[in-house]
RNA sequence: GGCGCCAUAGCCAAGCGGUAAGGCACGGGUCUGCAAAACCCUGAUCGGCGGUUCGAAUCCGCCUGGCGCCUCCA
């Protein structure tokens, strides 16, 4: 269902402002999220990634525009060809396996697989396009098999990271390399050396460079002009600097992206996470532990442009709101008469167009989810008090089918928890069974005893009104 | 050294000029055979000091404490 036309502004790294999202073709989004370099497992960091542009995807598309979602891998690099020679292995069989992870990965973690996903080692063709053209413009210069760009032949170079060539110049930790023209080209062709593989270029047998390549994949697959270019904030620089760089100055046009999206890095502790660090957290831990949703619902409680503090405590903490949320959701969920708790009597359909609102208002405004997400918890405390005052299903129905809706919009499952018991289902009916019989005998012991016991392996009953109801600990 | 960001209740986290959303935890209740869940109640004047303003967590300055980028990084 498509919401009623608003305006979203989102924030441009560019200009530093929120400006008001128009795209190139009405209707349609052009979006380029920087991948991975795939040489090690995801971690949490990517998490977030992947989850802050599926989250934005989605409200996009909710918002009635198609988007073309381009994702690369960057399969070739200094740290692949490392990690292949450390394990003797071929390159190409390690980058298969970590982008096979990565997929599964995504769809774990409830992202919706990008529209395609180009990778660097099959769009070399393009590339050495790129690079010669560069060099035909005098951006670019060959030195001994390796290509590099000329920084200053670019004059905004530094617009997207706001910073001056000279004040980086003087940050003087840049190794000099005595063949460049200036200490900050960068390179666009590398040389081939032994050991590594190799493509065949004008300039002699060698391989990309890190930031071409996503200059070329997204001139391929977007047409030479992005709506959105994405990323970690890491990348602004220098990635996503020299990507501006090499795209405008090749194209010959500006801007290469509209708006530049960049998501806040995550923090373990006080520091970011990082490969480099060692602080990491894998992706693959949290979603075999069942958590991938509540990591979900944990991002989206905090703005995407501001830092996410990782921890334990905060992952448990977002897993006990979205069990809230999903018994809320749920239509099937226990209908309390007991005396003594009184319903609000509170008009739910007018709640639900009140939140409705709410809700867009925020996810307009530069994807505000953690409003967005106050405001699926107000509807949940809503739906909670009528049911706990012994409201019935269609009193409940506008909130609840609202809560579904807006909870679906970013992505976060609220279907009731399915049963991890397997077989074991028609079993726990039957001990819950007769344990009701021994409770309505009042023999509390042995009644405790069989719901202690399953407790322990894993599944949860609790005494309503209408009879004992029972779940299964996700993971 | 350069550029930039951030400091809001026990923890996480919105708000960005009109007297502090939400989540989790804690405590007190209701309900319950007990429990669980749910519901109700309870908690902050926004790092410090000045300034601008009728009015500031929100703007400016200084200070203190963190962090990020400048090198591979989502």
């Amino acid at each position: 269902m498509t919401a009623p036309a608003g305006t979203i502004r989102i924030y441009n790294t560019l200009s530093r402002r929120k400006e008001t999202f128009e795209t190139i073709d009405p209707g349609k989004v052009r979006m380029y999220v920087c991948g991975v370099t795939p040489y090690d497992s995801a971690h949490i960091g990517h998490g977030m990634s992947m989850t802050v542009f599926d989250i934005i995807r989605r409200y996009l598309e909710h918002r009635g525009y198609e988007v073309r979602h381009i994702q690369n891998f960057t399969d070739i690099d200094d740290k692949i060809i490392a990690r292949a020679n450390r394990e003797g292995i071929d390159p190409n069989d390690l980058t298969e396996d970590l982008i096979s992870q990565w997929h599964a990965e995504t769809a774990e973690l409830g992202a919706l697989p990008a529209s395609y996903y180009p990778r660097a080692t099959q769009e070399v063709g393009p590339i050495i396009e790129m690079i010669e053209g560069l060099i035909e413009k005098g951006h670019a210069y060959p030195v001994g098999g390796d290509v590099y760009f000329r920084v200053r032949s670019f004059p905004t170079y530094g617009k997207l990271s706001h910073r001056d060539l000279d004040d980086l110049f003087s940050g003087a930790r840049i190794e000099v390399d005595e063949r460049k023209d200036d200490p900050l080209d960068f390179a666009l062709w590398k040389a081939v050396k032994p050991g590594e593989p190799s493509w065949e270029s004008p300039w002699g047998p060698g391989r990309p460079g890190w930031h071409i390549e996503c200059s070329a994949m997204s001139s391929t697959y977007l047409d030479g002009m992005v709506d959105i270019h994405g990323g970690g904030s890491d990348l602004i620089f220098p990635h996503h600097e020299n990507e501006i760089a090499q795209s405008e100055a090749f194209l010959g046009h500006e801007p290469f992206a509209r708006y530049w999206v960049h998501n806040g890095l995550v923090k373990v502790g006080a520091d970011k996470m990082s490969k480099s660090l060692g602080n990491f957290v894998r992706l693959r831990d949290i979603l075999d532990r069942g958590l991938g949703p509540a990591f979900r619902l944990m991002v989206l409680q905090g703005h995407y442009r501001a830092p996410l503090t990782y921890s334990e405590e905060g992952l448990i903490a977002a897993e006990r709101g979205l069990e809230r949320l999903r018994l809320a959701a749920d239509p099937d969920a226990p209908v309390s008469d007991a005396d003594g708790i009184e319903g609000g009597g509170e008009d739910l359909a007018a709640l639900a167009a009140e939140s409705d609102r709410r809700f867009h208002e925020a996810m307009d405004d530069d994807f505000n989810s953690p409003i967005a997400v106050s405001v699926l918890f107000d509807l949940a405390r809503a739906i909670n008090r009528e049911r706990a005052g012994g409201a019935d299903g269609a009193t409940v129905e506008p909130a609840r089918a609202k809560l579904a809706e807006l909870a679906g919009v970013l992505g976060v499952d609220v279907t009731p928890a399915e049963s991890d018991a397997g077989n074991a289902g028609p079993f726990i009916d039957l001990l819950l069974k007769v344990r009701g019989e021994l409770r309505a005998a009042k023999q509390w012991a042995l009644s405790d005893l069989i719901r202690d016991e399953l407790a322990a392996l894993g599944v949860s009953v609790e005494d309503t009104a209408g009879g004992a109801t029972w779940s299964a600990k996700r993971g």
